[in-house]
RNA sequence: GCCUAGGUGGCGGAAUUGGUAGACGCGCUGGAUUCAAAAUCCAGUUUCUUCGGAAGUGCGGGUUCGAUUCCCGCCCUAGGUACCA
């Protein structure tokens, strides 16, 4: 009986949804385990073989915890929310969400086909409202919410205005705006409603400010900085300005700290801790203010200060100049008259290189005197204000006081401009480079002189703090996140406007339902998309959402035209799957308090700062409100590697090249439809025959070249071919090339061997071979390779098994389906082993030590792979597993049982098979992982290697329970150690018993 | 520049605490079976070699009886962009 994958993998797969298989329980006596992938975007696309890598090996973690006795919550869901479907529908007008649901259904039957274990009763779609009411929901509790430094956590704003009302901003400790002002008890119930608001909003952890964005006017929308190339859209090349925008921002600012010190309580890769922890920024030292000496650049200049942050106080003394970002508002309010053209000049070349480029650039110093100076706030000596490029506005204060003898760049910079360099360290060198090691005594600073660096630190900042220029602080780099989007396609807010202040719509009325518009542009006063629909706004008395032209400013008010960002909906979602279907809370107590947190979280590192970060933020805050019983949401986490494509060209001839090209001697051909194979596009004799055969169809031969002093080459183009027109070895079938595009209907070939092939002429014995590349997979450059066909020509195990067998799971690498006839030859192998034995009855008789050996080794390393997440070596094992038993002739069922439900994660619709076959009712989903017993793996022998100063020379095979010295006189007497030694005498011999010999001499 | 990960046959990769480098699979070569093909099975496959061996895990050093593994310096590839002020 032949093994017949698509009709076993249909039959199991309808077996378990039939059967509820993977169904979590909420309430269970087994241990619980939450596996969970981070949800797909449904593109149009389709799911391709980058997607289920991550699936896989969380599945095979799922169903081995299974067999272990576990309760799996493994769900699975859509972000469904996003800009592919928007773009879809301002060029088709298609709504977004019949896209998206058409998108979904594709996205499910290729998941459906793969055999994984989600519990679908569970599935999740962050754009239906069923979800998103409770993304508004959470929207609305952060509003209503502030920050407070005394308790370390978020509380409800209701007890920071109980705190107004009984003392006024006196001991409050909050997070909050810079900008904030003091009052008193009696102050605050005098203020107008208003103006209450208005204070309050300056705490509440979500706000509305103006923050600046890439505003594109051509498209409307305001663009990501990686959207922008040298100042214009990436799409469009629509010039791009820098504007303020009134926004929703969230104050993830006020976890800085707890955000880190989480990092300390989760298993999370090491490098996607780095990334979190340098994305927030800590850094501790003070804050400094220096005043602008107007004397010396003009009396009006007298008020200015300039704020810095160091985290050096203790070298204050050393500041012999400061640095300004050359954006730093204050340039163009000190610069001299002398001096504005320089300036001027140096920001608009600035201007131009990235923030990136700025940093990565150390060799080149650039900058430019202002001509103003500073006080330096100790000595009182002036100090001169300079502007420069290695300063950027957007860290700290945009303003460095530089210590050139302690910072290497303030160093640079000092001997490149001839500004003077003062040592304040004791006994250290400073002639060659700046001392940037903080063991060394400060010295040469009045008071702070003879200390180390921790104590002229503190010292520093106390006395700035009695003078009352700086104070000690700790700055983070992190900043506000920024959470309007110009959208469409996105959750709206809950929210409308009375008197210029939002107001939140009370949760008992969610969702507010995305309205309906005629089309997904902004609109054409420059609003958002929201600003075209005609139903959109709210009425209070009634508390519904009413047409527009009702707005009265008195019961109707306008709604927020915004719509919040990708990330809103995905910053929650893992809590939704405890209780999916829940329709008054976002999940219920019970559910929370039963599942806690995710035990495995899979996904990709490209989402460490954005995704992971936020997501963690919501969860504390949540936490702080009691809404959710711990504070981390995924105890692991593990970062899949990207699955890159091999994109095929072809190499389309333009036209010659003579010479390269120099001088202008090109020559194009009219008809651009010839293809040249790879081998052959630097081929001379091709060249020339081609080129002489050009010549003869000129109907005026006007050229005339002596070609023994010209070098021709081919004029070509690589153009991207769809992958699926070219087989393992590189060859192009030129049929399905010429029917995929009216272009290149005619299209002709130089075939790899030099021949030229007519339009519609056959190949024959003759290839077109294509160039490859590894680049990311896209379906821009015709490399997506979708699960689809080899699960139809292989099956899913196949596909399950091949994904594995790749490499390490965190590793990228490129897609390469080679290999995928081993894995699919190794299922065909596991089939005949159990037809054979007894026609997959199995036989009853009692293994042999061999084939107890093979089980037992097999248990071992299967279970050691998966918990390290090292699913390829299991593939391996399970190789060697069936041939060693292929060759025992195994028929044992007491072997062959316990082997199918160690491969049942990988594999699980074969083994479901076999398992059946065997005699079997209930699924192998839940059957009991087989326990590794040691005493079959014991041996009495071991095949030494006899190494020679190292290396391996021969082996020698020794009982085990041999000592040390009576090895070692087997070993020298050994013929093949006196070969090796050729009469020397070996100056010592190494035995580990049960490992190695080693003699060396 | 810096941080993180990585660099091993023709290819994907294995070697779990320093102890037989190249497991397993692909590909390739030869053979068996077959009228033939597919499928399957068997043998071989790091390189060089005077067939005794010798060299070999990005490069150069070091520690060690012994290094893919540990240390120092460097090169390359991918991802991220900080620290500092």
């Amino acid at each position: 009986m032949e093994y017949n994958f698509n009709e076993i993998e249909a039959k199991w797969q309808k077996y378990w949804a039939k059967n509820q298989t993977f169904k979590a329980e909420n309430t269970s006596d087994k241990p619980k385990f939450y596996a969970l992938d981070m949800f797909p975007y449904p593109s149009g696309a389709g799911l391709h073989v980058g997607h289920p890598l991550g699936y896989i090996a969380s599945d095979i973690f799922s169903r081995y915890k299974r067999h272990k006795g576990f309760n799996v919550l493994h769900p699975q869901g859509y972000d469904s929310f996003g800009l592919p479907a928007e773009q879809y529908a301002i060029q088709t007008g298609q709504h977004p969400a019949v896209t998206t649901e058409t998108n979904v259904n594709t996205y499910r039957k290729q998941l459906d086909k793969i055999g994984f274990s989600f519990d679908w009763s569970r599935e999740i779609r962050t754009s239906t409202p069923e979800y998103y009411k409770h993304t508004q929901w959470i929207f609305t509790e952060l509003f209503n919410a502030w920050y407070n430094k005394a308790a370390d956590k978020a509380e409800k704003i209701e007890t920071l205005v109980a705190l107004f009302e009984a003392n006024g901003t006196e001991n409050i400790q909050a997070v909050c705006d810079e900008d904030v002002v003091d009052f008193t008890a009696s102050e605050w119930s005098a203020f107008s409603e208003l103006k209450k608001q208005q204070v309050l909003s300056k705490y509440r952890l979500t706000y509305l400010s103006e923050t600046e964005v890439n505003w594109c006017p051509a498209l409307g929308t305001v663009l990501a900085n990686d959207e922008i190339i040298n100042g214009f859209s990436e799409r469009g090349g629509h010039p791009v300005v820098r504007k303020k925008m009134m926004q929703w921002s969230m104050r993830i600012s006020a976890y800085a700290q707890r955000l880190l010190d989480g990092l300390q309580t989760i298993d999370w890769p090491q490098p996607l801790k780095d990334a979190q922890t340098n994305w927030i920024g800590r850094s501790q030292g003070a804050s400094v203010k220096f005043k602008v000496d107007g004397s010396s650049s003009g009396v009006e200049k007298q008020d200015f200060e300039i704020e810095v942050f160091t985290t050096r106080p203790d070298t204050i003394f050393g500041v012999t100049f400061m640095t300004l970002a050359p954006e730093h508002e204050l340039v163009s309010k000190i610069v001299t008259e002398e001096q504005k053209e320089k300036v001027e000049a140096y920001i608009q070349a600035t201007a131009k290189r990235s923030e990136r480029e700025r940093m990565a650039d150390v060799k080149t110093i650039s900058g430019a005197f202002t001509g103003a100076y500073a006080v330096h706030p100790f000595t009182g000596e002036n100090i001169p204000i300079w502007i420069g490029d290695y300063v950027l506005a957007s860290y700290g204060t945009g303003a460095v006081m530089a210590v050139p003898c302690g910072d290497q760049r303030d160093y640079d910079f000092a001997k490149h401009f001839d500004i003077e360099i003062k040592n304040i360290f004791e006994g250290v060198d400073i002639s060659e480079g700046a001392c940037e090691d903080k063991t060394a005594k400060i010295a040469n600073s009045d008071f702070l002189s003879g200390l180390n660096v921790n104590k002229a630190t503190k010292l520093a900042i106390y006395e700035m703090e009695q003078r009352g220029f700086g104070k000690g602080k700790i700055n983070y780099r992190l900043r506000d996140a920024v959470f309007s989007r110009q959208r469409y396609w996105g959750e709206p807010f809950p929210v409308y406007y009375k008197d210029g202040m939002p107001k939140m719509i009370d949760k008992q009325h969610l969702p507010i339902l995305l309205p309906e518009v005629e089309k997904y542009l902004p609109t054409e006063d420059g609003q958002p998309p929201l600003g075209n629909a005609e139903v959109w706004a709210w009425d209070c008395a009634t508390a519904e959402v009413v047409s527009c032209d009702k707005i009265d400013n008195k019961t109707v008010f306008p709604l927020e035209l915004n719509t919040m960002p990708g990330w809103a909906g995905s910053s929650w979602y893992f809590n939704r799957y405890m209780d999916a279907n829940n329709p008054n809370e976002f999940a219920s107590k019970e559910a929370l308090d039963y599942w806690k947190e995710v035990d495995l979280y899979l996904g990709g590192s490209e989402h460490a700062t954005g995704h992971l970060l936020y997501a963690r933020f919501w969860q504390k805050f949540l936490y702080d409100l009691n809404y959710v019983p711990v504070e981390e949401f995924a105890k692991k986490l593990i970062n899949q590697g990207m699955i890159l494509g091999t994109s095929a060209f072809m190499y389309r001839i333009d036209g010659f090249d003579f010479n390269g090209g120099k001088n202008g001697d090109v020559i194009f051909l009219n008809e651009k439809s010839i293809f040249i194979s790879k081998g052959v596009t630097n081929n001379n004799s091709v060249i020339s025959d081609f080129f002489d055969g050009y010549l003869k169809n000129q109907p005026n031969n006007v050229i005339e070249l002596n070609k023994d002093n010209w070098k021709i080459e081919f004029k070509l183009t690589p153009i991207h071919v769809d992958v699926s027109f070219v087989n393992a070895s590189n060859e192009l079938d030129i049929e399905a090339f010429r029917n995929w595009r009216e272009e290149y209907k005619k299209a002709e070939f130089i075939t790899e061997s030099g021949k030229i092939l007519s339009s519609g002429e056959d190949l024959g014995e003759e290839k077109y071979i294509v160039g490859r590349e590894v680049e990311k997979m896209s379906k821009s450059k015709y490399n997506v390779v979708n699960p689809d066909s080899i699960c139809e020509e292989y099956g899913a195990d196949s596909l399950r098994l091949f994904e594995m067998f790749l490499g390490p799971l965190e590793q990228s690498k490129p897609w390469n389906t080679a290999g995928i006839s081993g894995v699919h030859s190794f299922l065909k192998k596991l089939w005949r082993l159990y037809a054979n034995a007894n026609n997959f009855k199995g036989d009853a008789g009692e293994p042999s030590k061999e084939e107890l050996k093979v089980l037992h080794k097999t248990i071992k390393k299967v279970q050691e792979d998966i918990e390290n997440f090292s699913f390829n070596t299991s593939v391996s094992t399970f190789m060697i597993a069936v041939n060693e038993l292929g060759a025992l002739k195994c028929t044992k069922k007491e072997i062959l049982e316990p082997l199918l439900i160690l491969i049942s994660p990988y594999a699980p619709h074969i083994t479901e098979e076999l398992w059946s076959k065997l005699g079997n009712e209930q699924s192998i989903a839940t059957a009991p992982f087989p326990v590794f017993e040691p005493s079959h793996l014991v041996e009495s022998a071991k095949e030494y290697p006899v190494s020679f100063n190292g290396k391996m020379r021969f082996k020698l095979e020794l009982p085990l329970d041999l000592s040390a010295k009576e090895i070692e006189n087997i070993v020298m007497a050994h013929e093949k150690t006196q070969d090796q030694l050729q009469g020397r005498t070996p100056k010592k011999v190494i035995i580990v018993p049960g490992k190695i010999i080693n003699i060396v001499g």
